[in-house]
DNA sequence: TTAATCACG
DNA sequence: ACGTACGTGATTAAC
């Protein structure tokens, strides 16, 4: 089926023109013309055509009369007049339409709304094609059908119905919509309906009698005053009916092809942005692909045909985004000179020669690891663009197409069998030549270069050799509790069928929402999403003690989660070695922490002591496994950074922060705080530092949001230091658009400038979050580089295998024990000198789960 | 491909 | 009136 998307172009523009326009000063251009509506209008547009990829589409407007206003004055009557200054960009809108490459539909005497309702109509006459209607306009609700959905445009966001949901929510169906007007009339459009009903009373009429007609057949069924109302208004309800009905024959020819979307007319687009100068939107324009220059290059046949200049760039081609299971492909270097195609077979001489050379490239770590050969690299294009907020996947494609250099993706490259790779990577290599330098500056300029040269480039290597280390796993030592398990699963799945009467697929949470909410009607307090019931854990908790089917449904969920996930799921990355090798991501997190995938090993069980057994199977390949994690190292940098004088007493007398933070908010000794009250004051210490509101709190805590408000501010009364931080950090963000961690890491916050007050409240926690999570994955960092190169230096043969965060993992040689130990403590609690003790537990064990 | 769910710090 | 805790990755269902 075909999408044909139809939006409401007046509804759009009129949104986003009062959306800026109270504030009294409009946005115009530099001639002073008003162009806040285009402004939006073009924003969501655009929102629009990233979000529904449409293949028709057609915008709609009103214009000239209006039939509806000729036949009955009092339409739309007391509406202020539009603004001059609204009406001067409409043509604009159509212009730019145009220059999108988007049709446009208007015709007097109708109003949009007709126009989308006729070609709504034909597309549901040909089963080739199904339509989303746009726009917040609640009127269009009545065109809703079996293959019309609306996007309903909400003040944030947007709902989206079809029937089944439009049902679901209002309880009758789209097209009474009609009905609904004219009872409960429409005050924006002056539509009288009866006086005295509202939308509440006539749903409920609408409900039991199905109709407006319905209503009037029965209307002696009907009590008291709302018979008289009906009975006074009949004729006011029947012209409104009238008037709310969507006219759907409107005299246009609706020929789909008319209406594909072909893409934007680029110079013409260019044109009026810069007219209206929408500079964000020139930006963010896709760029005119410029003629190709020749690419030329040098094909290697023998490595004495390669004469290098000082300053070098090189990639290397994998044949797999997991590099671990890919191939050398091929290597490209670029100097003053030349650039050169180095096939495989002679990649690995090649790299002998960048030796002594002053050498950039994209993605040192995987370099490092497909190599495994030490090549020193000061500048690393990937992790420059990473601090400077540029495109840093593992695709250097996307950074290449940021930057106007238009090449075939990394997946592009996979699917033709790497047919073009002598083209793409040579020009990938002189991409990094050209560009490290800008880039380079950027980092300067935002004074990040401490992080690039004393933090992450020194880290790569360490990164490197953990994964190439990996972790050894046995797959073996589950067998029993994975037998357990698949037998368990089979017994709760039975007792849940049993329970609920049917066989079902318990993993839908759609059927499994179904079953209890609607078969078994275990709770009222459904939360309807896209249609269904949510069943998640905070959810379902509600109910645990009201069916014994809930706790069940846990334990599948648990029991399946261990078994997919985990006990089936890590066997496939053991290769060959008999090791696991993640990857870590060292460009992602927006905090400057790592990720790891491909398998994730930073998210293994071990809240659940039944799941921490996962962590048997991780085994040393020398003797035993140790684990070195940061005693809370959040809080004492939050105490630092706050200089919450309370917190930082605490820390400095090694007292139990939560068991402390309980006794002070509770008014009592600490002796008498009991196990809950210091879970309490942990769920309220761990939300300040996310930035919660009483209501999240309370939800947490499963207490009312007054309840957790009172815990909020009794905390800020006994540490105000934390309060004035948390304060001075957002007004902080919001002047400078960006928060900083203590060792100058960079993170722009652009939600804070959004209009959106959901959107800047997220901002405001992020400002929050960011410099605390952010120091800490920095200490972290610099922590692990030391360590790395004690242990180096002591020619150790215990090798580092994971970071999870706070927490440091080596495989360890028995002897070497003590040594690590020492140089554990000196470099982890060292490596940076607070108001607060830093503090390290280690543990050791012949497994990853006894090593606790 | 996206949403829902759940594992980790 | 609205919406409600920071940062991740993997699996499954459902489109």
């Amino acid at each position: 089926m075909k999408k044909v998307v139809l939006v409401d172009g007046n509804n759009l523009l009129f949104r986003s023109y009062y959306a800026t326009a109270y504030t009294g000063s409009i946005m115009r251009n530099s001639k002073g013309f008003p162009t806040n509506a285009l402004y939006g209008f073009v924003g969501m547009i655009n929102k629009i055509i990233e979000e529904e990829k449409p293949e028709y589409m057609a915008v709609a407007f009103d214009i000239g009369k209006n039939f509806r206003k000729e036949k009955y004055d009092f339409y739309k009557e007391g509406r202020n007049a539009t603004p001059d200054d609204l009406k001067m960009q409409m043509p604009v809108a159509r212009r730019i339409l145009d220059a999108m490459g988007i049709k446009y539909v208007e015709l007097s005497p109708y109003e949009a709304d007709d126009i989308i309702g006729t070609i709504a109509a034909h597309a549901e006459r040909d089963p080739e094609f199904y339509t989303l209607i746009v726009s917040s306009d609640k009127d269009l609700l009545q065109l809703i059908s079996f293959e019309t959905e609306i996007k309903l445009l909400k003040q944030t966001g947007y709902i989206r119905y079809n029937e089944e949901s439009f049902k679901a929510d209002y309880g009758i169906d789209p097209i009474k919509i009609i009905d609904l007007k004219s009872l409960m009339g429409d005050a924006s459009d002056n539509i009288p309906g009866v006086k005295g009903i509202g939308e509440k009373t006539a749903l409920k009429l609408l409900q039991e009698y199905g109709s407006l007609d319905g209503i009037y057949e029965s209307i002696d069924k009907i009590a008291g005053k709302t018979q008289e109302k009906l009975i006074a208004d009949k004729e006011n309800a029947y012209m409104s009916y009238e008037i709310a009905t969507i006219y759907k024959e409107v005299p246009i020819s609706v020929n789909f092809e008319d209406y594909l979307y072909k893409g934007p007319d680029l110079i013409n687009l260019k044109e009026i942005y810069e007219e209206l100068e929408f500079f964000s939107m020139l930006k963010n324009m896709p760029q005119k692909t410029e003629e190709k220059k020749e690419n030329v290059y040098i094909k290697v046949s023998s490595i004495e045909e390669i004469k290098l200049d000082n300053d070098v760039a090189f990639y290397l081609e994998v044949s797999n985004i997991n590099y671990h299971l890919g191939e050398i492909l091929a290597l490209s270097i670029t100097d003053k000179n030349n650039t050169y195609y180095v096939p495989r077979d002679l990649v690995m001489p090649a790299i002998e020669l960048l030796k002594d050379k002053n050498v950039l490239t994209y993605d040192l770590k995987k370099t490092l690891v497909k190599t495994k050969k030490d090549i020193p690299c000061k500048f690393d294009l990937m992790i420059a663009s990473y601090l400077v907020d540029y495109p840093s996947s593992e695709d250097i494609a996307k950074l290449m197409l940021s930057l106007n250099e238009n090449i075939p993706s990394y997946e592009e490259l996979l699917k033709s069998d790497f047919k073009d790779l002598e083209n793409v990577i040579t020009l990938k290599s002189k991409f990094i030549f050209e560009y490290s330098k800008r880039i380079k500056e950027l980092v300067e300029e935002d004074g990040q270069e401490q992080i690039l040269e004393d933090i992450e480039m020194p880290l790569i290597k360490v990164l490197a050799d953990m994964e190439i280390t990996g972790f050894k796993f046995e797959p073996a030592a589950l067998e029993e509790m994975k037998q357990e398990i698949i037998k368990n699963i089979e017994v709760v799945s039975n007792e849940i069928y049993t329970l609920s009467g049917e066989v079902f697929n318990i993993s839908s949470p759609n059927q499994l929402g179904n079953i209890l909410f609607g078969k078994l009607a275990i709770g009222k307090s459904k939360k309807l999403v896209r249609g269904g019931y949510k069943t998640d854990v905070k959810t379902l908790q509600k109910y645990m003690d009201k069916h014994p089917i809930i706790p069940k449904v846990f334990e599948y969920r648990n029991l399946t989660k261990l078994l997919n996930t985990y006990i089936n799921g890590l066997p496939n990355f053991v290769l060959s070695d008999g090791k696991i090798h993640t990857i870590f991501n060292q460009t992602l997190t927006r905090t400057g922490r790592l990720s790891s995938m491909d398998p994730n090993l930073q998210n293994i069980p071990t809240r659940d002591e039944y799941g921490k057994k996962i962590r048997i199977a991780f085994v040393p390949t020398k003797d035993l496994i140790l684990s070195a994690d940061y005693s809370q190292i959040e809080l004492r940098i939050l105490a630092h950074i706050s200089h919450c004088q309370e917190l930082i007493e605490a820390f400095r007398n090694d007292e139990d922060i939560h068991t402390k933070v309980a006794a002070d908010i509770h008014g009592i000794k600490e002796s008498e705080v009991t196990k809950e009250m210091r879970s309490m004051a942990k769920a309220v210490i761990f939300g300040i530092v996310y930035g919660i509101s009483g209501f999240g709190l309370g939800e947490n805590l499963n207490i009312s949001p007054k309840e957790a408000s009172e815990f909020i501010k009794k905390y800020y009364e006994f540490y105000p230091g934390v309060k004035t931080y948390m304060d001075d950090i957002v007004k902080y963000a919001y002047e400078h658009g960006y928060v900083k961690t203590m060792f100058g890491r960079i993170r722009k916050i652009n939600e804070l400038k959004d209009s959106n007050y959901h959107t800047k409240a997220m901002g405001e926690r992020m400002a929050l979050n960011t410099p605390i999570q952010g120091t800490s994955a920095d200490v972290m960092k610099m922590a692990m580089i030391k360590v790395y190169e004690k242990i180096k230096e002591n020619n150790l043969e215990s090798k580092l295998i994971l970071q999870v965060h706070d927490e440091i993992i080596i495989d360890a040689k028995k002897e070497e024990i003590p040594k690590l130990k020492e140089i554990l403590k000196e470099a982890m609690e060292n490596v940076v000198t607070l108001s607060v003790p830093l503090k390290i537990d280690i543990n050791t064990g012949i497994n990853w789960y006894d090593a606790k």
